[in-house]
DNA sequence: ACGTTAATTCGATAGTATTCGAACTATGGA
DNA sequence: TCCATAGTTCGAATACTATCGAATTAACGT
């Protein structure tokens, strides 16, 4: 498996990263990627078919809010907290905080 | 001229507000909307078509961001802070304070 | 009533997103 | 080596979105 391709931290842009969010999907994997630290990509769908699943946490990813490394044959997915809060100070923590 | 039609605070959403902010023209409309406390469609198109103004605008208000009110022939936009601090508390103010 | 100004609505087009099944790739275990 | 597991990639259908010109509506001043 090759590795996943994350922007930079100074390549995160902020309309990509809202944008990012603004799918009730996304947003759902980012409030759980939040509470439990990470997760594998199965762990998150709700019913929801691999290739869809597979298609946001990649929007995620380019977004530069999730990183992605693998373990074994499961993906590992967390939060880029140290670089949104670098790049963003405080954008990621008061989004997470709003009750949607 | 009918009145126009601006969702109550409860009813303003995460997601679409997010997703209002996510396009590069309606971020620096509110940005612009910030500084300046009102201002008319026309102020702040930046030699853009009425037409696509008016369409930007009117994401912003149905989102909740924007609240519009008609002024003789100009219709004048401000942002619906109180709204939504209420609503979402910190999330305008940590956004527009982001140098993106 | 007429023209001007300000902005919305309509209609079309081109680009982009979401969703999903099917095929594929990679890793680890029996 | 063969198989199961975990995700990705591909392709296609459907649906949205942004953009803009043209026509329309509204309010004001003359």
């Amino acid at each position: 498996m090759r590795p996943y391709k994350h922007p930079p931290v100074t390549e995160i842009v902020l309309e990509r990263l809202l944008y990012a969010l603004s799918d009730p999907v996304r947003l759902e994997i980012v409030r759980r990627l939040a509470e439990l630290g990470e997760a594998s990509c199965g762990e998150l769908d709700g019913g929801r078919p691999k290739s869809t699943m597979s298609h946001h946490f990649r929007v995620l990813r380019d977004a530069g809010l999730v990183q992605t490394q693998t373990i074994g044959t499961t993906h590992m997915n967390s939060l880029r907290r140290d670089d949104l809060n670098n790049r963003f100070p405080g954008l990621l923590e008061t989004i997470l905080s709003q009750r949607g």
